[in-house]
DNA sequence: ATTGAAAAACTAATGTTATTAGGGTAAGAA
DNA sequence: TTCTTACCCTAATAACATTAGTTTTTCAAT
């Protein structure tokens, strides 16, 4: 069968699901395409690369999953759609997901875009809490760290208890929603007491 | 020098920092300690033993840690403490602490037994919340999440901006405790409402 | 249809790492 | 002092990534 890009980057997903990313070698790639290893530099230059790949498809795939899981939707709505939508992707693509984690290199302009662009949805997803500055960016990186911290943990089986995973996770959520909702309150009583009239 | 499994904790601990748990090699931990690779067989089975001391040993100081930081301390102050201390250690050991997470195996009662009373201790911490049952576990859950979470998207280096990492970690730390105060709130009014002179 | 270049496959080779096998040495207990 | 054990060594094997160099396939232009 024809080896093209699409193939390998998905054969490259199925293996790091089922054996991490770390465990993604060309080895296997080659033969899940079957063909041999050196062959597969005529495709990639190496396995950086294809890990490049995956983080590419998986930042693409968890962008267009929260848009899709966002729309129509505001306020606490649509924060707790993008929480279960990114966690269930994670779940569901372990060694996807792994692979969306690292920074990309600052002359990768592509992965950086589809890094920043996942980052501007989240940041539209608590827009309705009307966080400003730097308060806006606490919400971002706390909604990340949550997300990731309960997904990795997961994905390590360091939570047992199968039937009640979903229950922490929505428990979590609703904790973060209240606390954003406190935040988002006190921002607002600050603006008012040192702009009134809201001229700023 | 004289070569011990105290030793080679060490400078084992000092290269997953430096190079990453997975860079970790036995090549570099034998150059380290200046005998040839094969020699570290005599000391540990492999690779998968010295990362396993590397858990055993950094369980240990977060657990230790932990007790030093809440000791004396309850409600928000034990939790804030048990937060700022948790991220400290993963910040300054990434190697180590990536080598916390891992579940050990079954027939590991050691690694079990060093990974259980690190999560005593967070329960301990959380004590002050009567939270029980599920909603105990939520929390614990929801706790190691978010240092987790935070810990390991700020050794990925997904946060830029240097001057507010510690901002956005404390405004994440707060956001869960005012969301704990209230579910804890909850628990009690439910409590009342099912058995007002509680007597269950 | 034929040819000629580019793409993509192959084999062979190099270097790195983990690990095992087997042999020598030095230190400490009998 | 001798013997045993612990610890070191060299040599060898196997898995992996990658490079070099060669052949085959493909496909577009003649």
């Amino acid at each position: 069968m024809k080896v093209d890009l699409a193939r390998i980057r998905h054969e490259a997903g199925a293996l790091a699901n089922r054996h991490g990313l770390d465990g993604l070698s060309m080895s296997d790639l080659a033969a899940a395409l079957d063909i041999r290893t050196p062959s597969l530099y005529s495709h990639v230059a190496g396995v950086e690369e294809v890990k490049r790949h995956l983080a590419l498809y998986g930042l693409t795939e968890l962008e267009q999953g929260a848009v899709r899981a966002t729309v129509g939707k505001s306020g606490p709505d649509a924060v707790r759609a993008l929480f279960n939508g990114y966690r269930a992707f994670a779940y569901r693509n372990p060694g996807v997901y792994a692979a969306t984690i690292p920074t990309p290199p600052r002359e990768d302009t592509e992965w950086r875009v589809a890094s920043s662009r996942l980052t501007q949805t989240c940041l539209a997803a608590l827009q309705g809490y009307g966080l400003k500055g730097a308060e806006a960016i606490h919400a971002l990186r706390g909604l990340r760290s949550l997300v990731h911290g309960f997904a990795s943990l997961e994905a390590a089986g360091a939570m047992h208890h199968t039937v009640k995973r979903d229950e922490s996770f929505a428990w979590l959520v609703e904790v973060f929603l209240a606390g954003l909702q406190k935040a988002a309150a006190q921002a607002q009583a600050h603006k008012i007491t040192n702009d009134p009239k809201g001229t700023a």
